[in-house]
DNA sequence: GAGGAAAACCTAATGGCGTTAGGGTTGTCA
DNA sequence: TGACAACCCTAACGCCATTAGGTTTTCCTC
């Protein structure tokens, strides 16, 4: 029973994996998303095209792998930018900010996982899984903000989450398409981000009802 | 000098060119904006593929041309709409749905506007034209509901003009992304419409100084 | 109506792509 | 040491965008 080592061949695997990963990426940061070739990543990896489907089954799998990362990684962006915060109203501002912020650093994965722009990409639901977690990490923040008597109990309702989403997916949006080279301080729209939270703390204020 | 009709020859010729967009465009909705194929619509056309070259000199020329056609129709569509409406108040709604409800229904020709999600394709400036045009109408239109005494004059600045195409673009990308075929009305983000005016207006109202 | 130019369309070919088939080499474990 | 599987290769298929170059069709002018 020596499985103390994974297999040390699956370790290497693994490491062959993300290595592509990595070189996608970095292909689709320069080309385009849609414009990934498995043959100009082959030959980045000093392999022949075919040697690939050693290792993902098509182009679509290798699309599916990166929309599970970015995801997983926007999670974990999330979470860390919560952590260590005491004050709520700055833990609000800050985590919307951390969102944004790694959309803008990571426009590859925003325009995967954000535009289905991909013809024929339809993420799995092993993928999709990590972006529900998310979604359910910003309604328990939501909620803990609403417990703390600064929102009304209807920011947590489905319109709630939806109209939050809606409004930074606006700004993020925006800033990538007509100023992508922008900062998150400086671009036209991310450095809205403020107004729009404050429009959004005024529209589910604790005292007033909606509706 | 019998130039009353365009030579006839570039009639037909431009009549072609419009068949060519058509059908790229009834291709597009079925396989996906970037799945555009130069043979498949030279097929649908009777033609051979290298035939097309006689119209457009290249894929990224037939893109600029859906490009500017399509700016040119989001244009009309909201200036149509607000034609013939005296309520200020009403008529703001009306423009909003009617460009949020052309975006839900023109989803190729938004995701080529608004998203630049076709690598190597960017708009030409004859192409882009329509939309300064449309920016300039909607930059007129709030200056006139400012004029009219409802709304705050930071709101025709390029902060209150960022703002309100950004959370427009939020409700449509997250609309076409997450429900693609869900109706203007019955849409999850796009039904959102009214509450973000509402909480434009309410920034932006006249009494109040915003900075 | 005839001649000629230009427009419209074709075939052939190039180099790229994703993907499949099938064969050899190499590392690893029994 | 033998055997198996992982790994990587070459060859090939059908698709794509695009170019080169020739042929037919159309239309204006004389």
């Amino acid at each position: 029973m020596s499985t103390t080592v994974p297999d040390r061949r699956t370790r290497r695997r693994q490491q062959t994996i993300e290595e592509i990963l990595d070189v996608a990426i970095e292909l689709m940061e320069v080309e385009g998303v849609a414009a990934l070739s498995l043959s100009a990543v082959a030959r980045r990896l000093g392999m022949q095209p075919p040697s690939l489907y050693q290792y993902f089954p098509s182009k679509m799998a290798i699309y599916d792998a990166l929309y599970q990362r970015g995801n997983e990684l926007l999670r974990d962006a999330y979470r860390a930018a919560r952590a260590n915060i005491d004050d709520q109203l700055e833990l609000n501002l800050s985590a919307a900010s951390a969102f944004c912020r790694w959309c803008l650093e990571h426009q590859v994965y925003a325009q995967l996982m954000f535009w289905r722009t991909i013809p024929g990409f339809e993420p799995s639901p092993e993928a999709y899984a990590p972006a529900l977690e998310s979604i359910q990490d910003l309604r328990e923040h939501l909620e803990a903000t609403i417990e703390a008597g600064l929102l009304h109990p209807d920011a947590a309702s489905d319109e709630g989450i939806a109209l939050y989403t809606a409004m930074l997916a606006g700004l993020i949006s925006q800033q990538l398409a007509n100023e992508p080279d922008a900062s998150f301080e400086d671009g036209r729209f991310s450095r809205l981000l403020p107004v729009v939270l404050e429009m959004f703390y005024q529209r589910y204020a604790p005292t007033r009802g909606t509706t």
